[in-house]
DNA sequence: TGTACATCAGTGAACGCGCGTTCACTGATGTAC
DNA sequence: TGTACATCAGTGAACGCGCGTTCACTGATGTAC
């Protein structure tokens, strides 16, 4: 974003976009630089440096590296809410349910890595104010989850707390396969076998319940 | 550890007892600071200070943070292999076998918060080396609970990958009911909530798991 | 048992460095007339 | 359209502070004789 008498370019942007651009540089910045340790670890002149901007330039984006976080938070769930969409959009037949949500949930994976590892990470190791918004985020997908289970043949009688409990498991298991994947990083014949793995946890899991769920 | 002419103290033990017990307490100073950030955020004054030795003694026990850290994640299993063991123990008739894994597991989470703690964050925030030294030892205890698995009533045909896809499972589910449990702290009904969660999340997965297969 | 020497856990001064934050500033962009 | 003024993203100096690490040290404990 910096621009001296040698570099004076084109620059037809008006200033507002010239700053949204800048606080999406900060955002990126973070994403990049609190891979591999954690934005507890992070200072706001390492972020600085990173976009090319003076330390003190940080705070006209962000009062704090804190709440930077909340702003990768944010981001991060709308991504997951839109992930959610696709796997609706989709609208499978019953059989391949399973296959096509970790389809969507790999390609997602793979589109914004950074982001889930971001929230991988932080949901426990990241500053009290960021782990709280995690949580909440995460409380809300399972139940954004729940009800979509609610549609599936078999769950109709089923109560509110049966389905999250379920909505809990598949998130569970999903967030763990998506780790792993991440952690595969490019080594595809491993992350074939994970995604065999979770087809194989999910439709046991998916069998389960709606057998075990009948017996009571 | 430390003794001024005003605290003489009896000090009965030899060198090496009252060095063990230093590195002890820096092991025991570094758990309780890096609870709520993370290893990554901990610095060697800080534990330094909460042992109440000067920081360059910190150097006596170990050559860095990392160093302490890779301790950290050793014991921390040492703990978690016991409990493997005390499941085994209890030895139950098969009906109560999850209950009783439930139950073991939230004794030992009870008694080793902070280790459980450390663990959870450590896996993805941690310096590079403690993240492999962690996951290193949870793929260790998910090959010991496969085999253990595979003693139960029908699941004498699967084939080994099988055996780890559930395992892989189980661990999956009981850790993130373990940081539930971590997160609750003191609300009594909110733990009684997440232990009838999980004892569901296993009935659904172990009954599914043996239906699934057996359909093969 | 007593003495002389070795070991080594913990000390304390010193170093250069990166940190968050303050403050007054610059100069291009935007706006009112 | 041109001018005068306001806004504000980014600058740069300065501050006190905690950091990891070096080094030479102290003095109680341990050991060899």
């Amino acid at each position: 974003m910096v621009l001296t008498s040698e570099n004076p370019g084109p620059r037809p942007e008006s200033r507002a976009e010239r700053k949204e651009q800048t606080r999406r540089a900060i955002l990126d910045a973070a994403l990049r630089l609190c891979e591999g340790s954690s934005l507890v670890a992070l200072s706001l002149r390492q972020v600085a440096k990173e976009v090319g901007i003076v330390p003190t330039g940080f705070y006209r984006h962000f009062e704090s590296i804190e709440a930077l976080g909340l702003a990768l938070v944010e981001e991060s769930f709308v991504s997951l809410r839109e992930m959610l969409r696709d796997v609706r959009l989709h609208d499978p037949a019953y059989d391949d349910l399973i296959d096509s949500s970790i389809d969507v949930l790999i390609a997602h994976v793979h589109a914004q890595q950074a982001h889930f590892a971001f929230i991988a990470r932080e949901r426990e190791a990241g500053p009290p104010a960021v782990r709280e918004a995690i949580a909440r985020s995460i409380e809300l997908f399972e139940r954004e989850l729940a009800s979509d289970l609610q549609r599936l043949p078999g769950t109709d009688a089923w109560t509110t707390e049966d389905l999250r409990i379920l909505s809990n498991l598949f998130v569970t298991a999903l967030v763990a396969t998506a780790v792993a994947v991440l952690h595969a990083g490019e080594e595809p014949e491993e992350e074939k076998r994970l995604v065999e793995s979770a087809r194989t946890q999910l439709r046991m899991v998916l069998v389960g319940a709606l057998s075990w769920r009948s017996e009571r």
